[in-house]
DNA sequence: TGATCTTACGTACGTCGTAACGATT
DNA sequence: AATCGTTACGACGTACGTAAGATCA
């Protein structure tokens, strides 16, 4: 048996059952990974895969302990590289962060300038990707912190840590009559054209809720996944947006007028998920402390621990 | 990173430190184990065992680390290995028992006589040692279970379960004045020389606290492993024995008489070993089943799980 | 001096890639 | 017909063993 055996193995796994996905993904030849796959049934003597013919169409039950076995080695033997790293004090390395538009654009960049100053030899990794798509990508190992306001708790294998809290900001072009109400309320914002973001990203199933709640049926014209295109709307005359107040400037984006709506809505929080069991380097905790001060290392290593 | 290193740099951990040992158990020349180490902790870029000139002289806190998850990897690797040939649904392969005398020679006979009639084709390895050997061998893997009265708590790697209860009979040479006593107690038996086991074996220290409870100083005079030195010696006049009451038989033991001393003892438990996290071989449970009919295969799976 | 680890070197095995083949949709 | 996995074969890499060298008790 062997690491790289193991390796494959997981890999065919992961891409559904392909022989040449999996090889182009580990940078090998095709018949090589079919190869050191046989060897490992043969040493084993036992069918990881089903084959109909000459396709892989299943994973044998004892395949899947297999596969199970494979990915609890491989992390090992994943953890402990990062460890040798880290322990030759090395601020060298890679982070990768996976997350949303909302968080990348709004949220994120403040940490992110204060750490690459900090560890300029760190290689920054940022993948954008919808909230389910950054949870898989920690949960697989293939990026270090996934950041996303939901999607995070479907994996079991990730613990999930609150970043911060945050709440709604109302923005309409200049001169709308909302900007004239003395006091803004949901019953208020319902009369108008909503646009907002797509079900699944940034809150929006938390924050449908308040209105469902007072029994209101808002008119959601349009949604998009991040906010810029939301205000690039709103400012042509197409209705209200709902957003993130972070990703609101008044500044920046003028002239669109701003109403405070964090009386309307119940706070979200944004999470951090990180694949339970592995090792992070040193500079991942010093990252995530520039981005949320109250998660300490210790915090975040009981969090992890299995 | 190779699997081998791995089992290289355990063997050389388990071995005090020694690449000679360590090449030798596993059948390779001292150069290649040396090389290999090199290589992985090159690979690394640390240190695992610290060097004193050309000596092996410590492990670093690193290499412990390494250590610890390789041993970790090989236990998969192993429980796979296992797994694959238990679902071949074969009864041959090998069970590992290490025991001490007492329970060798007195308790499993009848056990290991059913099982090995069952499954003939599963070669039994039975390893005899001292209490902490037998628990070091099922720690380390090196037998799959160990049973011994004592001495398995020490490693918090060993799952522990109770096997069976038994308490001790005094043996005394024909016409003894122990034998007219009406009712045997501590106090008598304490007027006599005593010839039982050696602390550490069979439950001594558990015998001796009914003594000293009741403030009595008993004549030892001497210890041995097993019963049936101590037999030998009270046959040839020396004093009483006390056994364990397994260990007597009156038939073959004769011209020796017994008296039953389970009402002036605490009943002693042997228990059985079993390493946490290791895959057990079907036969395996089937054996552990005839030895002690109480432990269900449910039972030992949920005890070393991990 | 003897035990022990490291370095040097040659061999042999094994992994991997290219190319050709077989099977499935 | 196209895609995908398996088989065949050749080349490179490397793990291992033997032999010699270095270092400590």
């Amino acid at each position: 048996m062997k690491l790289q055996q193991l390796k494959y193995v997981r890999e065919v796994a992961r891409r559904g059952l392909s022989i040449s996905a999996a090889a182009q993904a580990l940078h090998a030849s095709q018949p090589g990974v079919s190869n050191q796959i046989q060897l490992l049934e043969d040493e084993l003597g036992l069918l990881i895969f089903e084959r109909h013919g000459k396709r892989l169409s299943a994973v044998t039950p004892l395949g899947e302990s297999v596969i199970a076995m494979a990915e609890r080695v491989l992390q090992e033997v994943d953890n402990l590289r990062e460890q040798a790293a880290d322990s030759r004090h090395e601020k060298k390395g890679t982070l990768s962060i996976g997350t949303t538009h909302t968080q990348a654009r709004y949220a994120l960049p403040k940490a992110i300038k204060a750490f690459s100053e900090q560890y300029p030899d760190v290689h920054l990794n940022m993948v954008q990707g919808t909230p389910p798509e950054v949870a898989e990508m920690a949960a697989t190992g293939k990026v270090d912190l996934a950041i996303a306001t939901e999607g995070l708790s479907k994996f079991d294998n990730l613990a999930i840590l609150p970043c911060y809290e945050w709440n709604r900001t109302v923005i309409t072009p200049p001169g709308h009559p909302l900007l004239n109400e003395k006091k803004l309320t949901l019953e208020a914002i319902s009369q108008y054209p909503i646009l907002t973001y797509v079900m699944g990203f940034t809150g929006r199933a938390q924050q449908d809720q308040s209105f469902i709640e007072r029994g209101l049926k808002p008119n959601v014209i349009f949604t998009a996944t991040d906010a810029d295109v939301i205000k690039t709307y709103v400012e042509l005359g197409l209705g209200i947006g709902i957003i993130a107040s972070m990703a609101f400037d008044p500044a920046k984006d003028a002239p669109l007028q701003a109403l405070d709506a964090s009386g309307l809505f119940k706070p979200s929080t944004t999470h951090m998920g990180i694949r339970k069991g592995s090792y992070l380097r040193g500079y991942s905790y010093a990252f995530i402390e520039f981005f949320a001060p109250h998660l300490q290392r210790s915090t975040i290593q009981n969090a992890i621990a299995l």
